[in-house]
DNA sequence: CTAGAAGTTGACGTTACGTCAAGGTCAAGG
DNA sequence: CCTTGACCTTGACGTAACGTCAACTTCTAG
């Protein structure tokens, strides 16, 4: 039993294009070919294509549903892994969807676009809950006061210094600097020293508290809002393993 | 204060051909060109940069940042448009989730890939714990066993039949016919003939009841796996509305 | 003066088709 | 025999947001 291609595309319930499409890449080529260049398909192409269909539906790729059909292969592996790419995705959405209503809280409490921007190297004051609940009130309720208490031009002076520290960690990130490196622990030791001058940070006036340098390296690569501020989630982790070592050694 | 495109873009984390293309889309143009055809940005180039960075980060598209950032219009309504898109996209990737699983459920239990289509007409099997659920152990285990007991000539009829059915209802619901028309409530008229010849299907050996062909309908538009049958939800929202009129009218 | 770093403009590749465009084939009806 | 209409064909462009050469020019430091 044989069908034109705009019949198959009715029972599988797609369109003829996508079965020209699938002809195109060797996804799918027809059972038959007439004279006339028309395309024929018998049964045992409807069941391939209703297979392709329903990975397809399940989210795979046109490659990897090709491997899994072509190889005879056990497609779970497969599924396995599609179910791990899910789960990543859905994760990724909910973080977004955490920043976007930040974002917006941001907004309508007469913030603008640029008033998270202005934050980044004030990080504390992003994350009051967790500071608060990690440091304690004090930690955050200090920090807070000597922030606000700067004026405009003190502040840009300071944002600047910590813009500079940002993008020498995200050079030497993207360089593949040894975190245990010179370099790298010489970035650290700024870090470090920055941090000790900002009030209300545990150890203020003597040298940041070493689980408090731990906690915000892995802040840095958990957040998306801190990592980018090193060069992404790789740039992050490369600061927070240089800040691991020099806690480890100096602190 | 200007700097190159490749300074802009380590300091703003991105790529010079980034700001390229940023530039051919008319996204951000640099503030001056030099006689080289160098670009050079300013510092309220570098504050637009960031905004888009910002808003590209959240997710949004880049036409959609411009639209925001070219209108000086209130961010927040495109934020809270964006936050519902994802909040889709979380749902259906859930949904997505649930199917995978699901199939390798199935595939471990012994079935292959077709072991899913093959069911396709039959979809007690598919909804096991629902149907037991709704309508009693008795009612799922007898279609089972019904099922069970066909030949596997006797099981191609009967798909072939219910795959017809399926057909003529993805074609009239394509050509948008009034789920009210007499064309429609033919097409109800044998869905519900049957599924009245389902043993285990309540009302069996009579006429189906009212309740079960209802739920049946949304059934078929809520699960996407029934939806496909029908040309998708498009389809099975046509399917349930022409059921529940004739249910409405004849049972 | 010359190497090397950085800049430029194309242009193709990516995903899975949708959507014309231009034209050949086939069955039915006048 | 001719037309109409349905169905088929092969291109080829468009999509989102750049990555990645390629080929060539310009700037900077030794």
């Amino acid at each position: 039993m044989e069908a034109s291609i705009q019949q198959v595309a009715r029972i599988a319930g797609t369109t003829s294009r996508t079965l020209r499409h699938y002809d195109a890449i060797g996804l799918l080529p027809p059972t038959r070919i007439g004279h006339q260049g028309y395309r024929f398909y018998d049964r045992d192409a409807l069941v391939r294509l209703q297979q392709i269909l329903l990975l397809r539906e399940l989210g795979l790729g046109l490659e990897t549903i090709r491997e899994v059909l072509d190889a005879a292969d056990d497609p779970v592996p497969a599924l396995r892994r599609h179910l791990s790419w899910l789960d990543a995705e859905a994760a990724r959405l909910e973080r977004l969807r955490t920043t976007v209503e930040r974002t917006i809280t941001t907004l309508e409490e007469g913030g603008d676009l640029m008033a998270e921007e202005m934050l980044d190297g004030f990080d504390h004051t992003r994350y009051k809950d967790e500071v608060v609940e990690r440091w304690g009130k004090d930690a955050y309720a200090t920090s807070d006061a000597w922030w606000r208490g700067m004026s405009e031009a003190e502040r840009a002076d300071w944002k600047t210094a910590s813009t500079t520290l940002a993008a020498d960690w995200t050079a030497a990130a993207q360089e593949r600097v040894d975190p245990a490196s010179e370099r790298a622990q010489a970035l650290a030791a700024r870090h470090v020293a920055w941090l000790g001058s900002i009030p209300g940070t545990p150890g203020y006036g003597t040298a940041p508290v070493k689980e408090y340098v731990l906690g915000l390296g892995e802040m840095y690569v958990a957040d998306p809002r801190f990592a980018k501020n090193y060069g992404g989630e790789q740039g992050a982790a490369f600061v927070r393993d240089a800040l691991a070592r020099y806690a480890e050694l100096h602190l």
